[in-house]
DNA sequence: ATGAAAGCGCTAACAA
DNA sequence: TTGTTAGCGCTTTCAT
């Protein structure tokens, strides 16, 4: 079917080598040079790399485990790292795992399978116990988002705990004092560190913490809803609440418009996430956005410098978060 | 590194054939087959399947293109297929082209390099010529949401003329007559057949049409903002809008709540696609809905028919859509 | 049912 | 610089 190196080999009359070399930057004559070019253009040539990646043991392809593709946070992200690692010749396979736990350790054995030259992933499995198998191989895997300690690799995140500290802080300034949190699962590692923001931003104003204003979610959108519902019907006192991630904001205000409370005149509001969604509400949320672009970019490039050798060590990169100023925190008169 | 198929070849006392034999569902003696099993689990052997792709000259590997990985009806038709076709072995690489032609060509010839078993594409070149080099090779083409004619692939998706006159009808039916479209760019091929749509349902009132109240977007929020100014400012007498994409909703409420319009009261509108979005909105808008589910499951069907050589002809499915009701289209009194 | 051997398209070591 | 050759790990005749 398609032209091999063979053919071109046959056609130029050069050896193997000298075509392998060309194709690998290696020397070759001028004259050579040529010649093997216009049998590329003649015969449309194109290097097989299935069979380069037999024999390089790589692949050019990266595998992509994350929790869930509708999940903006996660669809950004590989967005952006797709776009650079295919300009460099890779080819990025994604898993999503639906938040499964035993459907997340099926990825990455089915990536391994593929023999992917590395894995990124934003991990359910706060053991790392799945990736363990794929480091054995030498190859590189960066975690997204969400840190495990005691694997050998880099990981991406932002400052979640700070985060939070300051948008329970925005919240505590305006006169707030029962301000409910939703937060994801407690097994996952953001969810732990923006609650000890929560706690330490109670704990600072000199303010007694209320358990019944902590209230986990699964990171979905009627997940946001049902954290809402519980939140004000467990806390009638309760004057503000700060919401993760972005779907279970839009949850929280599906609940909100449900309920005819209205923002933020009844509950003020800080969400995650989407500046876009922030302004389609009326009023204007406020949120915490993540820097998804610089997180994406910085995953592609680690992976890269990994790839390329020029890179051992392994690191933690941690971005800051931005607090967008909209009009859903109202400030209380009787501070 | 990783045991082959040598290893276990060598261990049993088999020959290569047998084993590869007993990979491939071949008949082998219960007692070779005890001694295999066994070896495999000694070994953690597992098939090399880039070796086998080298044979066999197939790399289990789908090639998905798409304009816009953000867009919440590309990254929900992927989750879906990519959900089926990993439960059969295949890695789905995903390319998202940005929007961009030029990209787009780009992405289809890294795929062909890939060589990918087959090419999934929600195409934005309407004329094919990018999947030609492609399809001569004989492998399968599944086009989403846009179809092509002339080129010999299978094409999914939704009766986009039916969904934009029904939209169109709904608002004819409460009494508005000024009604305003933001619909694609006018080369897509759901543009078109949307456009046909409202048309029709203007003709069958016996009302004209204004070419003003027909405004073009980029399928970006931001562009649907744009546009909804443009209309607005076009048309004071302007009633209502039909929106034909979610992220063009999204941005027509933002430019809806940021030039202090009140839905329903100042301009009904219907939206499009994402049924969690409708309902965070307060009110709650009216949308066309698209059966992303099923397109993906279809999607995914076709291309293994096709894969498993149980399908040669080639067809295009039709799904309908849903109106979901809401609360943002007014009832004109002065029918 | 099983084994021997050729070869998929490429890279890399070695010789020339 | 270039050619020859031996695999990479698998599938697949063809014998047995």
């Amino acid at each position: 079917m398609a032209a091999t190196m063979k053919d071109i080999a046959r056609r130029t009359g050069l050896g193997l080598a000298t075509i392998s070399s060309y194709f690998n930057g290696g020397n070759v004559r001028e004259k050579n040079r040529i010649k093997i070019e216009e049998a590329i253009q003649e015969l449309h040539y194109e290097v097989n790399e299935v069979a380069r990646g037999l024999k390089t043991n790589a692949t050019k392809t990266i595998g992509v485990v994350i929790p869930e593709l509708n999940n903006t946070f996660c669809s950004e992200i590989i967005t952006g790292m797709e776009d650079i690692l295919r300009s460099r010749g890779y080819a990025t396979i994604i898993c999503d795992c639906r938040t499964d736990r035993q459907l997340e350790k099926e990825a990455v054995e089915f990536l391994i399978r593929k023999r992917v030259d590395g894995i990124i992933n934003m991990p359910m499995d706060a053991s790392g116990e799945n990736l363990r198998p794929f480091l054995k191989t030498g190859r590189p895997v960066i975690l997204i988002d969400r840190h495990i300690s005691n694997l050998d690799c880099d990981c991406v995140l932002v400052d979640n705990k700070k985060a939070a500290r300051h948008a329970v802080e925005l919240l505590l300034e305006n006169g707030h004092r029962e301000i409910g949190i939703i937060v994801g699962p407690k097994d996952i590692y953001t969810t732990q560190e923006r609650l000890q923001g929560y706690c330490k931003a109670y704990e600072k104003a000199g303010l007694p913490l209320k358990e019944s204003l902590i209230c986990s979610g699964d990171y979905t959108i009627q997940g946001g809803v049902r954290a809402l519902e519980e939140l004000v019907q467990r806390n009638p006192e309760m004057t503000a609440v700060f919401v993760t991630n972005y779907e279970m904001t839009m949850g929280a205000v599906i609940g909100i418009n449900e309920l005819g409370i209205r923002i933020p005149d009844d509950l003020s509001v800080i969400g995650f996430d989407n500046r876009s969604f922030a302004r389609a509400c009326s009023p204007r949320l406020t949120i915490v956005s993540q820097p998804t672009h610089e997180i994406a970019r910085e995953v592609a490039q680690i992976m890269l410098s990994h790839l390329d050798g020029k890179q051992t060590e392994h690191i933690v990169e941690k971005f800051e978060t931005d607090m967008i100023i909209g009009k859903s925190v109202r400030k209380l008169g009787n501070q």
